[in-house]
DNA sequence: CGTACCACCAAACAGATTGCCCAGTGGATC
DNA sequence: GATCCACTGGGCAATCTGTTTGGTGGTACG
């Protein structure tokens, strides 16, 4: 739970060359390689590390248009929206937010008429009383994790 | 950019067993290896698939608190803004959404109590007029592509 | 003070995988 | 008919993986 300096290490030169192997990497951190494979171990069953699944780009898949909307969801109808929301692929998060019945739905679509299409379909289930759209436009700060995992080391160290 | 039924395969494959290896995704895809491997190329200089980062759990790493906050923008502070919230490592996201300087924040504190100082330290910056946070309380649908693609590989088929 | 425990290092092994090259085949295009 | 392209199936040396072993140092604890 708590992450090493060494962790951070790992973690941060798995980030920038995903497809190193645990051979080169306990060359370049200077350690040994049964030492970084037990690292990655825990790493991975702590939960820290999640998975190497592939980051794949929405965009580059013909659906450039994100958008995030807010659904104010019916008295107890909030189960029936998650199973609902779950089953279209546009819909590529859900978050339940503080807030009266309140939803934060990530949503992608083809184009930005193709996103009135989604928001239909989306807004459309019987259960969602409300809901407004925001359009994104710019990603500055794409999600990382980086920043935060050196975050974390320093903390443990200066501990 | 567009999405065999293959492609498709090989990313859902890979999303499943992320550690799998060219050799045995061709045997369970039953096709050549040096096919996957061309087309594994092909994703990747395409863009569909940026890479094979590991999939960091902030919560596992001591933030399992996370929020959204929509931060209103003074005029032309725009870039500041970015420039500042880019340096703090609890931003795991920020967008630019349609509205008057609208942009929205993804963060993660490490506990309730901490949310309100990484608040303060987000919007104690000058350039932001005001900020509205909610927090997230469950994450029924947590970031996924897969239904995505399977779509988009669909789409291509049935032309 | 001695013991036990733990993390790490260093080395070794067989087995598997990778990157790469090649020749052949079938379909589509012009 | 010639050409291009994607795929197959095979083969090669080099490398990495998973795993085990023995040895070292530090720390906690009775």
């Amino acid at each position: 739970m708590a992450i090493d300096h060494l962790d951070g290490r790992i973690i941060v030169l798995l980030a920038e060359e995903p497809r190193i192997g645990v051979l080169e990497m306990s060359r370049r951190l200077g350690v040994a390689r049964g030492t970084v494979q037990a690292r990655l171990d825990r790493l991975q069953s702590n939960g820290v590390i999640r998975g190497f699944g592939p980051q794949v780009d929405p965009a580059a898949l013909g659906y450039p248009v994100t958008a995030f909307a807010t659904l104010q969801i019916r008295q107890g109808q909030g189960a029936d929206v998650r199973a609902y929301l779950t089953t279209v692929p546009e819909v590529l998060e859900l978050l339940t937010t503080t807030g009266s019945g309140d939803m934060l739905c990530r949503l992608v679509a083809r184009s930005n008429a193709d996103l009135q299409r989604v928001i239909d379909r989306v807004v459309g289930f019987d259960g969602i009383v409300r809901a407004s759209t925001a359009i994104v436009m710019e990603n500055p700060v794409p999600l990382r994790v980086i920043p935060l995992v050196e975050q974390a080391a320093r903390d443990r160290e200066e501990t």
